[in-house]
Order: C-alpha cells, then structure tokens, then sequence
DNA sequence: AGATTTGTTTAGTATTGAGTAAACTAAATT
DNA sequence: AATTTAGTTTACTCAATACTAAACAAATCT
C-alpha cells in the first residue's frame, strides 16, 4: 500500500509532525522532535532550526522549553561556543509513546471511582462501566509490562 | 491520592469528557460517550441527552453523528415510538482505545519509509530513527496482540 | 564601558473549531 | 391537506491557540 518512501528530509518531517500534531501538539513540537531524528550532527542550533523548518526564532524558543521540561531533548553545550545546541534525550521515543499509553490507566482511575459512586446508588446498571473498567485495567496493566519489557531486552 | 469518588453521575460524566477532550475530541463527545456509560436506561433520546448533559439540539444531532459514523454508538428504535435513541455499541471501549493504538502502527510506517529514504543519501546517521522504528513496531505488534487476546478471553 | 551576539518575552494577528439559535426539512398524526 | 413533532443544516458568535515580529534582557567580546 506505502511501498514509497520520502524524497527528503522535509517530507518525513512533515509527515512526522502532522502525526504528531493529531496527538494535539503544535505543528513545530513534532517538527523539531522528526528534525531531530534525522539531522546531521544529531545536536542543532537555533539557526539550524529556524532554517531547516522554516520557523521563527521565537517558536524555536518556545517549542524547545516545551519538549525541554518533558524531558524530551536536552541542551548541549561545546566548549568555546557561544550557541545552545539542542539533541534528542537519550529514551525519549519511547518516553513520548510511555505517555501515550496513560490514558488507559487515567481511564482506569476514572471508571473506577465512577463504579465506587454508582455502588452507592440504587437501582443502577453497572454493568457497562464494569466493563470498561476491567478493560482498562488490563490494557493498563499490560501495556506496562510490555514497555517494561522492551527496556529490560535493550539495556535502558 | 485519589481514594474518593464521585458525588454524583455528572462529577464522572464531567471527568470522564476532560480526559476524551485531551485526545483532541470535542467536550461533547466525551460526555455523551460517559454518559451512555452510566445512564439509566441504557438508551437515551434527544430529549434526554439535552437535559441530563445540559446540551443544544444541534450539539446531539451533530455529535452523535459523528459518533455513528465511527461506530461507538447505535440508533435503537422502539416500537410505537417517534424518538430516535442513542446507545453504546457493544465493544466500543476497545474499539476507542484499538483507535488509539494505531499511533504507534502509523509511527512505523513512518520512521520505515523514513529509513529507506536515509538509505538512499550518503554520510547519514539513521541509528536514531532505526531505534524509533524498532521500538513502535515492537509495540504495534504486541498492543495488538493484546487486544486480540483480551477479546478473545471475553468471546469477543 | 560600549557594542554585538544570543535567547526570551510581550503583544498582536490570524486561524481554527466548538457550540448554539434559528431556519429548514421530513415524516407522522389528525 | 393542515398541523404538529423530530431531527438536520445553516449561519453566526465566541474562545482558544499557534505563530510571529519586535521589543527586551543577558551575557560575551573588544
């Protein structure tokens, strides 16, 4: 079906953010993580930036203290340089997708003290919200066990 | 942290909708999604939807469209009776969150194509985005393996 | 100290989308 | 056929947010 792939960075890029973006990020959250995936050397200024996704110095200032306090990309210094560099940290893949994989357990929370409530009520059907919060649970469960997993079989 | 419940159907209605709206979904969505989740019949009409979520008539026909087409909910029609009613479809809490897994699928597909761009420059370091692609493809393979095993437990 | 470079903050624009009231359509009842 | 009922569509308002240009602050170099 996708049997293509890109021809230039830019459009895995785009594609990448527009994914991203989906999620409810701002359209440069996702450029700067995809740029930062792909760019040469790994760590990039904000010119580097600014140039290559064509964006405002401002963004690039505000986009990276977002991804900065997730704990997404750190800052790199040279010696004898005056500019920050920023490259992507170390796990932050599976970091982004970790923190995807929440809603299952926020859900959980939620049906769960939904069910606590309705327990005190009378005459009400349940059995819905039994359901999905044994689904939850599950999905949150194992969805942890699997990340867990992965961590332990690639040594992070 | 969080050892209290509810006070109330619309306390969880209204916690439940904030945590569907985060994903990028309208507040509307959420509540009706939460509501059918405890409300008492299971089905519900226009009239009901209006009252108990304190909602416009459009904001009913427009969502619960939106809701139908992605198959959440269903209309039931009940003899002798002109109202239409809404109720959730059977599996519709795993269908929602199968949707939400399809980002580390689509992530795959996207670092893949990635990479066999990459392949085709020279002087390119692709280790950033070869360890992305195996990471979302370990975990597109084993969430739907879950699922499939969580249905399958519950003869679904 | 003055000037230059680097990054942050502020203030404003523009776009997007949610939600509704009211107009409209379709169907059923009298 | 006329009227009422049920739901859809249209047109509009309002709020939120992304993004940027320009003003600002801080640090380094001469």
């Amino acid at each position: 079906m996708s049997p293509s792939s890109y021809n230039s960075k830019s459009d895995f890029v785009e594609a990448f953010s527009l994914k991203i973006e989906e999620l409810g990020h701002p359209r440069i959250y996702g450029q700067i993580l995809g740029w930062l995936l792909i760019c040469d050397p790994p760590h990039q200024s904000f010119p580097n930036l600014m140039e290559n996704l064509d964006i405002s110095k401002a963004s690039v200032s505000n986009v990276t203290r977002m991804l900065l306090e997730r704990g997404l990309i750190e800052k790199v210094r040279i010696k004898g340089e005056r500019q920050i560099y920023f490259k992507l940290k170390e796990g932050s893949v599976i970091d982004f997708m970790q923190k995807q994989l929440r809603l299952a357990l926020d859900l959980e929370e939620i049906t769960s003290k939904g069910l606590e409530f309705l327990s005190k009520e009378k005459d009400t059907d349940s059995k819905r919200l039994e359901k999905a919060n044994d689904f939850h649970r599950f999905l949150a469960e194992q969805s942890e066990n699997l990340i867990k997993k992965y961590k332990a079989d690639h040594d992070l």
